[in-house]
RNA sequence: CGGGGAAUGGCGCAGUCUGGUAGCGCGCACGGUUUGGGACCGUGAGGUCCCGGGUUCAAAUCCCGGUUCCCCGACCA
């Protein structure tokens, strides 16, 4: 089996070996698309149900609005036209007739959205609306990279339409939370929440916040975001209501997302030279049983103890594999490893005797990470380790980023910083003051934290006073 | 979209300069021996050499046009 690229040597040939090697997706004869195999969609299939529960929990509801838009519809908003026109992509034929009107395909939903809730919302009883969309998106980016920038990508997109501004605005960082909650209670990701500059803005947004996690390479990727989209829209397609006062009145909007990238993260904030490291809430297959024997005999008395162990586990409601093909043990333990399971059950002639299993844990590299355990009680064994190997993955993970966050005062100490990691410092939120770390320096404003101390600062850019620091770094 | 690399069996590559029978390693199929950290031997299958034109007796190789991928920029979830 092809060996990867080792992390160290060169991180972005690391990330697509490992995609490859994982079997999570391949590349499509269009170019910047994706093909996404089943282990890969598998993967997130687990993040979009326990997102899509969180969903829930927050009383949203799904729905579905078509891919194609009306060319008109996009211009109502002048800055979201201004936005997206360079990366649409457009239906002029239909049918081999050239359409009156080219339809768009989506590159988000906002519009179509605001022209139906236009037609939804009569009363303010008719608010909240709280809608969310499963679907995929297009956007013909220039330069793309199998889930971290594809020109097709799955996502999914909230649409929120409020009566007062409080009200979107608690909905916007109700949405940012749920995000990062998902993020590290499901995923064992930390990232921080934080508000955009307005350089970063949304096209169309009054404010836009997002999640902004750390890669093994230090890099920053944007996570998922929140936006507060005012009365722009609501004011583009008439989302009026009639309030308890008589008079009509636009809507607040909201809309928030969180794509496949989210899976791109996890794979570069977890995975090692081994391969992939799955959380376990997430992974496809939580453990899997690799069979050991030497001979017909220790075959017939090993193969019904995995498969009753195997029974056992999944009745449990554990995620198990018994890996019966004709491999040897180590090849089976480096198939696993790369494919990020989280815990691999050895079960040889002597745990048959002995009416034990070797257990190893993928966060934890060779005899370090394996010990021998009995039998009994193997599935509450197995959701305690899931437990521990959260933890770790999040504890690593937490670690390097604090490990590489500066705080930084002065322009001297953001460039330095910015070399090898991030910088939380004053900045002023100016997009000539953006233009300047991206021209001088390569990196842009991530965010502004919101956990953060106010403070009296100067920006390190500028001179001029500033009452909040900004993460800044390198970012995909 | 600019600059740089690349495209040859599923994966990784040699062959291209200097045109002349398409090769190697891994993987795959079958048989045997193996099996607690990527097994070994044997036999075998698998190719419009990215696509389209052109030059030539003859093109993986030379010329023209296009497509896709990777890296670095500008743009972006």
């Amino acid at each position: 089996m092809a060996k990867i690229t080792p992390r160290s040597q060169d991180f972005s040939q690391w990330y697509l070996d490992v995609i490859r090697e994982a079997d999570m997706a391949d590349y499509a004869p269009v170019r910047g698309c994706i093909v996404v195999k089943p282990y890969g969609w598998s993967l997130y299939e687990n993040m979009r149900d326990l997102l899509d529960r969180r969903f829930k929990d927050t009383g949203h509801v799904n729905a579905a609005f078509p891919m194609f838009i009306p060319m008109s519809f996009l211009q109502k908003e002048a800055r979201h036209v201004e936005g997206f026109s360079p990366e649409l992509a457009v239906v002029t034929i239909g049918g081999g007739e050239t359409l009156e009107e080219p339809l768009v395909v989506r590159p988000t939903s906002e519009t179509i959205i605001g022209h139906m809730y236009a037609q939804w919302v009569k009363s303010y009883r008719d608010l909240p609306v709280l809608i969310n969309l499963w679907n995929s998106v297009v956007r013909w980016e220039k330069r793309t990279k199998p889930f971290l920038r594809t020109m097709e990508f799955y996502w999914q997109e909230g649409h929120t339409a409020h009566a007062t501004h409080e009200e979107a605005w608690a909905e916007v960082m109700q949405m940012l939370d749920v995000y990062h909650r998902h993020g590290v209670e499901d995923c064992a990701m930390p990232t921080l929440k934080g508000r955009k500059s307005v350089n970063e803005r949304f096209a169309g947004a009054i404010n836009t916040t997002s999640i902004e996690a750390m890669m093994g390479d230090k890099r920053a990727l944007q996570a998922a975001t929140s936006h507060d989209l005012g009365q722009n829209f609501a004011k583009a397609f008439e989302i009026k209501y009639l309030d308890r006062d008589n008079t009509e009145k636009y809507c607040w909007t909201t809309s928030w997302g969180l794509s496949w990238r989210f899976m791109g993260a996890l794979i570069m904030m977890h995975g090692d030279d081994q391969g992939l490291r799955l959380p376990p809430k997430v992974a496809p297959i939580q453990a899997v049983i690799v069979p050991i024997f030497r001979n017909d005999a220790e075959k017939s008395s090993v193969m019904p103890a995995c498969e009753r162990i195997f029974q056992t586990l999944k009745a449990a409601g554990i995620r198990v594999k018994l890996d019966d093909r004709d491999e040897t043990p180590g090849f089976k333990f480096n198939d696993w490893e790369m494919r990020g399971v989280p815990a691999r059950i050895e079960i040889g002639p002597k745990d048959v005797a002995n009416n034990s299993v070797a257990l190893a844990r993928r966060d934890m590299p060779g005899k370090a990470g394996k010990s021998f355990v009995p039998q009994e009680g193997l599935a509450e064994r197995l959701r305690t380790l899931f437990d521990d190997i959260h933890a770790s993955l999040y504890k690593q993970a937490e670690d390097f980023q604090r490990a590489n966050i500066h705080e930084v005062r002065t322009w001297d100490e953001l460039k330095e910083a910015t070399q090898d990691g991030w910088a939380l410092a004053p900045i002023t939120d100016d997009p000539a003051v953006d233009a300047r770390l991206k021209d001088e320096l390569q990196v842009t404003n991530r965010n502004f934290p919101f956990d953060q101390p106010e403070g009296e600062w100067v920006c390190a850019v500028t001179g001029r006073p500033v009452r909040e620091r900004a993460l800044v770094g390198k970012a995909y």
